[in-house]
DNA sequence: TATTGTTATACTCTATAACTATA
DNA sequence: TATAGTTATAGAGTATAACAATA
């Protein structure tokens, strides 16, 4: 055991240190942990989460407009909704207006199972952040949405 | 054309919009363009990129300690080093007090495409958050540091 | 011609279990 | 017995090209 200088502490990251791209992607994959205690049990991940969000929140959406809302390509849609509709989560329908279209809805119990999921990420992520005021949450949430407004650069 | 009221415009995300960990990973996505237009040419990923940042800055470290640094499985770390020594970033020499273990160290090329691809990474960002203020580009950061030390929350 | 959804396919990153050789 | 590195494998998310049906 000659270690001991390096045992638990993590090494310096150098110039990697500034980038927020890094932070961004290692943050991602923290917040996963109380993600995934949120939605344990349902068989729900993170972008099928997303998507049952959008179309619970704008019943009859596109497929496509969905994808787009969220950033997710259509060739990925088919799947993830394909799933999310033998999950009993999501229904499907033949656009009115243009018959190549589907219009797609929450089922009762995806917009159950969306409400549970959504307050229990909630008080995992709060918990995760408990050394965070609420300020803070709200100057973070804040900076990220105005990354996001900046998509195309 | 009749859809002219959600022509362009995002749909709403609900509930979703106020989970930190949607935005993180939305935002992660969004700021892997200006790195991808940082690194093209040297052949390195988001997370080679991290490992030779982690490896330069600290020269002689062992393979599970970049790793731990990184937040990277001891499994996953084989094939990511193995790649760097390939394309003679990164050097491996057998640690003098541990049989078992491995000491890295950056090439001379590594170190120097390294010192490229950061500058020209942060020229990207900076350039993709234009609208951010320097300020505003710290608060963020510091942000983010605080989340990723709550690793195990 | 352009758009909606689709299929096929590949790549990147992450996760787990079981193994080896050293400690 | 524990640790450093390894192998094999699987899952999750993302990317591109080409196609059918419809606009």
């Amino acid at each position: 055991m000659t270690h001991a200088l390096t045992d638990t502490a993590a090494a310096s990251l150098g110039d990697l240190d500034t980038l927020i791209g890094y932070h961004l992607r290692r943050c991602s994959g923290v917040m996963s942990a109380p993600f995934a205690r949120g939605v344990a049990g349902t068989g729900l991940r993170q972008v099928p989460f997303a998507i049952l969000s959008v179309i619970a929140e704008n019943p009859g959406i596109r497929q496509g407009a969905a994808g787009e809302t969220l950033g997710i390509q259509r060739a990925n849609m088919v799947a993830l909704i394909n799933e999310l509709i033998e999950a009993g989560y999501v229904d499907r329908r033949p656009a009115e207006d243009d018959r190549r279209a589907f219009a797609l809805y929450a089922t009762t119990e995806g917009a159950e199972v969306l409400r549970r999921c959504t307050r229990s990420i909630t008080e995992q992520e709060t918990r995760v952040l408990a050394e965070f005021t609420a300020a803070e949450r709200g100057t973070l949430l804040k900076l990220l949405r105005r990354i996001e407004a900046r998509e195309r650069g």
